[in-house]
RNA sequence: GGGGAGAUACCAAAGUGGCCAACUGGGGCAGACUGUAACUCUGCUGGCGUACGCCUUCGUAGGUUCGAAUCCUGCUCUCCCCA
């Protein structure tokens, strides 16, 4: 896995590159639609790649251990051949659970005890074991296994979440060295940024982590409950360290803004349930703002989903259909805005890496954050 | 014709003397959602007021009572059973 740099803007630190993978190319700044489950959640593999122009997605090492299990997933030959999927994948660690199952996971040095959200079974999480399910997953990006510290968790809290962290990454690299990729394609272990949103940890976390050599870096705990001013700081005092010619790959975010905000910092990958799950309860992501289809101001508006759009569904449906399927709980619109929101997603970063090529990049993005805050 | 049951807010349905502007669902109207325990969650839903509150409501007309959605009487309507 390699990563060429195409061009860097002068008045910003946005970059347009291309990441190598064995199961393609990324053309960067890239957003990545999340399948925690195996699938982009009601979205078809073809259209993933066809309609909305996905060239990565994401799997959870968590949820795919859980089910089907780690030997379901081997049998089919890997997630790739399981879910149809044939471009590169990134699983997460289950790092992100560490956070959000707070109340059924139990730290300690050796690594998480997780009770299943399904059933109440208790499973130990290491960095080792880690890495092997998301070996035998077979992702292209594997990432390390960490906690991801909460948004508003103190300095000694914070301090002691990225020693555990950085504990943990030592020893996923250590597992990663000792042992093989299972499918005969190349599996790169990206390390993780953690230090909450205290800049000296941050910055330490970050000096830290470039010492290991890797095919990219990741920033996660961020856009977890800290005001935003702290998430773009925070990036802000980690991206310049990280190094030029590796891809940086922030992780959960986020909004269209947040997106255009971290590019601008030099971000170069991005993942986020937002345009799926957000779209699923009803919220659209436009150009001109974002559209609560529920309301009723939509209910006779028979123009496009979005007149703009670079989907089919876009110019397929209508409005006041997507609202009546959405109230009527039809999962059709479901797919429908989930599909709406990955193209503009899509469409948003390959505008992004078009300005940025084109040395436009700062004001385009001025202007656009402007709209994107809009509420139609 | 005889017997029985019932009429509560947009719908359904609790409430059977004061804690009732009235439980709870649904519907409606808004809001939230950032490495997915999420087709989920939260709020509001008689009128006016930010709020304390005030006003008008439980088929309808009267009555009893300090006080009625709740008790009594007449009326109207609905449903069920038997002829």
């Amino acid at each position: 896995m390699n990563f060429t740099l195409k061009h860097q803007a002068f008045n910003t630190a946005a970059r347009a590159g291309v990441l190598h993978t064995e199961h393609g190319d990324i053309e960067t700044p890239i957003f990545m639609p999340v399948g925690t489950a195996g699938s982009v959640k009601g979205i078809h593999v073809r259209d993933l790649k066809d309609d909305i122009g996905a060239q990565i997605i994401l799997g959870n090492t968590y949820h795919l251990y859980l089910r089907p299990g780690t030997d379901i997933i081997e049998q089919a030959g890997g997630l790739h051949k399981f879910n149809g999927w044939s471009g590169p994948i990134l699983t997460d660690s289950g790092g992100y659970q560490v956070f959000s199952l707070g109340d059924i996971r139990k730290l300690t040095e050796e690594g998480a005890r997780f009770q299943s959200h399904i059933d109440g079974s208790r499973h130990l999480f290491t960095p080792e074991s880690v890495i092997d399910i998301q070996r035998k997953i077979g992702a292209d990006i594997i990432m390390a296994f960490d906690e991801c510290t909460p948004g508003d968790a103190e300095y000694d809290y914070a301090k002691k979440s990225l020693a555990l962290t950085q504990r943990w990454l030592d020893r996923c690299v250590e597992q990663m060295e000792k042992t093989q990729p299972r499918y005969g394609h190349q599996q790169s272990l990206f390390p993780i940024v953690q230090g909450g949103v205290y800049p000296d940890l941050r910055e330490a976390a970050a000096k830290n982590i470039i010492a290991i050599p890797s095919d990219g870096y990741a920033i996660g705990g961020l856009s977890v409950g800290e005001p935003e001013a702290d998430m773009y700081a925070m990036i802000d005092v980690v991206a310049p360290i990280l190094p030029q010619d590796k891809p940086r790959y922030l992780m959960g975010v986020g909004t269209p803004v947040n997106i255009l905000e971290a590019i601008d910092r030099g971000i170069d990958m991005f993942d986020c349930v937002m345009p799926t799950r957000n779209g699923r309860n009803g919220m659209l992501f436009t150009q001109n703002g974002t559209i609560n289809i529920k309301n009723k101001r939509w209910a006779d508006d028979f123009s496009p989903v979005d007149q703009d759009g670079t989907s089919f569904v876009d110019h397929q449906y209508s409005k006041a259909f997507l609202r009546h399927l959405i109230v009527s709980n039809e999962m059709l619109g479901s797919q429908i805005a989930s599909q709406h929101n990955l193209s503009f997603y899509l469409w948003l970063v390959k505008e992004a890496r078009t300005q940025i090529l084109t040395g436009n990049f700062k004001n385009w993005k001025e202007e656009m954050v402007i709209k994107l805050a809009q509420r139609l």
